[in-house]
DNA sequence: CGGATATCAGGGAAACTGATATTA
DNA sequence: CTAATATCAGTTGCCCTGATATCC
């Protein structure tokens, strides 16, 4: 019997984390994919849509369908790059800004109760280990099956 | 700037696992889903459909819908609990089993990728964490967003 | 030319809610 | 009566592939 699995764990884990951060995400009027794309807006503004496709691990086009409603709501701007001008490179503004400050106390609460069993060594020593596994899988490229 | 995000980072090395895991699933003619169903199966032979996914952290449609291709398929197969007319009991069939053994060696191999950069206790750490992080979350109730 | 960006069109796996019949 | 199981029916969020036009 398989004790490690953790395909099957890391999968149990973000399932059961997924009612809790859909209903942070919706009571703040969005998605959960509309409030991480937000988040990540929030640190790179000025990222285009297809990096900010590329660090989530999902296609352009996926992004493009994420970010449609973003514009189309103000949560989220877009203007040409002046030096590239197929381009287009997005910025949070002030009503997108405000959406992620509704949500992110509800998160913040959802990180807390994952972390109810943990020492602070412990969780970090967690947040590191989610990284360099991120790290080992974005580093390599998936067997499409023939 | 949140600089922990446990749930981002957990959902991001959900999504980049996918592609390999759909793809090692595919690989032996099935979904993610049914593999990961056939797998909790070969270790509780006669639990319920609405238990499994209760354990899953899914409902009883979902679960249902996930069986349903399996039971046709025939590699589960499902009987009346002698003891509670309501209840169908599931159990893994000879090609439930041989397909398993089919996809096992490539969700190996991923496990292998995922811990590509750890060392011995370090793995063992991050299993004891996730294994954690989804009893906190089981042991509680999402709050439903009002 | 090849490589990257943006976008149109369509599709699928997998979760959800609601409602219903049956049984402990 | 209430709770749990199984199931019918419909919906949704969020990924995907394929194809196309534009620009460096």
């Amino acid at each position: 019997m398989d004790n490690t699995n953790f395909t099957y764990v890391i999968k149990q884990v973000e399932l059961a984390l997924r009612p809790y951060i859909d209903g942070a995400c919706a009571a703040a009027g969005m998605t959960t994919a509309q409030y991480t794309a937000l988040t990540v807006l929030e640190r790179r503004p000025g990222i285009t849509s297809s990096e900010l496709a590329r660090r989530s691990f999902v296609r352009a086009q996926t992004m493009a369908q994420t970010m449609d409603p973003l514009l189309e709501a103000g949560l989220v701007r877009r203007e040409r790059d002046p030096g590239h001008a197929r381009r287009l490179l997005l910025y949070l503004t002030d009503t997108g800004s405000a959406a992620i400050a509704r949500a992110r106390p509800h998160v913040a609460e959802l990180e807390r109760l994952i972390l109810s069993e943990f020492t602070a060594d412990e969780a970090a020593a967690f947040a590191e280990y989610l990284r360099r596994a991120r790290r080992s899988l974005h580093e390599s490229a998936p067997v499409t099956a023939s």
